[in-house]
DNA sequence: AAACAGGCCTAAA
DNA sequence: TTTAGGCCTGTT
């Protein structure tokens, strides 16, 4: 199976530019964004579309619905759609062959049910000391929490986003925190904070760890544009110099916010899952260079039996 | 009320 | 090298 061709078009909606999509497949909004990658789009509920969610990414305020296969993304132009949100959604990889790679690695029954479960979701490739700065605070987190860290810490020290025309795509979540509606903050903004201000907004024994990883972005100690280059394992161990950045964080890190998409992140769900239905001497190499994706299915595919129980 | 939430750090075997 | 506790805070 391959991508079939997806076509692109402007239109605008109320005056606000949106772009259309049409012939997208392997793509499921609702997965993509509930399935717990990201801690800043929410659904919005009024939508006049089957689902849409929205929510801060790069600094502005997006919404993406969606329709059969066809896909709204909401105040952005084509150009814009070409060089940030179609990498962003994951819409410039071909998830057919993805799954065909993963497949093609493991007779896996699990993992089989799991593709088919988990169907199109995509990893998402957001900004990169986001999603290292998001996972710190996902440890020992619950969702609703980190969430509600993230849009604490931006209102802080994020900038408030342009929302003209954007009335009735916002999330219904968003409504009750200002901070929703603010740009995530600059590690130079944080280090600015203090980790004292950073424990004031209840991040905790978190406070220091974010302190510390904005800290040495700053600096450059931790250099992000190497990472790029750098295999997946170099980028852990990089990564995990930073104090309250373990294999976890720097593996979701990697997975969401740098496309290293073999990162594997084993957590209390992912541990369940290898004991459950793999052998002892399982290694996340054996899923190959998309190993991450599987996760990701593996991930969403135990959660939802684990919600089907009772 | 005690346990837990998408871990990590530290101290001690 | 591996294994227990403890940890901010909020919710159940």
């Amino acid at each position: 199976m391959v991508n079939a061709t997806v076509s692109v078009s402007a239109i605008k909606e109320n005056g606000i530019n949106v772009v259309k999509l049409c012939g997208v497949e392997l793509f499921d909004a609702g997965k993509v964004f509930d399935c717990g990658q990201c801690f800043r789009f929410d659904e919005v509920l009024d939508s006049r579309h089957d689902i849409e969610f929205a929510g801060v990414a790069f600094g502005k305020y997006i919404s993406v619905a969606q329709d059969g296969d066809t896909v709204y993304i909401y105040n952005a132009t084509v150009e814009e759609y070409e060089s940030v949100w179609k990498k962003f959604l994951g819409l410039d990889r071909d998830y057919g062959e993805i799954n065909a790679n993963i497949l093609a690695l493991s007779d896996n029954p699990a993992l089989y049910d799991a593709v088919s479960r988990s169907s199109g979701i995509r990893i998402l490739y957001q900004d990169a000391w986001e999603a290292i700065c998001s996972f710190i605070i996902s440890q020992n987190n619950n969702i609703p929490r980190i969430k509600k860290l993230v849009a604490a810490i931006s209102l802080e020290c994020g900038e408030r986003v342009d929302l003209s025309g954007m009335e009735g795509h916002i999330a219904d979540a968003h409504k009750a925190h200002e901070g929703n509606f603010y740009s995530f903050p600059t590690p130079e903004s944080l280090i600015d904070l203090g980790i004292a201000g950073l424990a004031a907004l209840k991040t905790g024994f978190r406070a220091k760890y974010i302190f510390d990883a904005a800290g040495r972005v700053c600096s450059g100690e931790i250099d992000l544009g190497l990472i790029e280059e750098m295999s997946t394992a170099d980028a852990v161990k990089y990564l995990c110099s930073v104090k309250g950045i373990g294999p976890k964080v720097a593996s979701c890190a990697l997975l969401f916010g740098f496309a290293k998409l073999d990162a594997f992140p084993i957590d209390v769900w992912i541990k369940k899952v290898i004991a459950k239905y793999f052998d002892t001497e399982f290694e996340p190499e054996s899923l190959g260079q998309y190993a991450g994706i599987a996760q990701q299915y593996l991930f969403y595919y135990e959660r939802y039996l684990q919600s089907q129980e009772g």
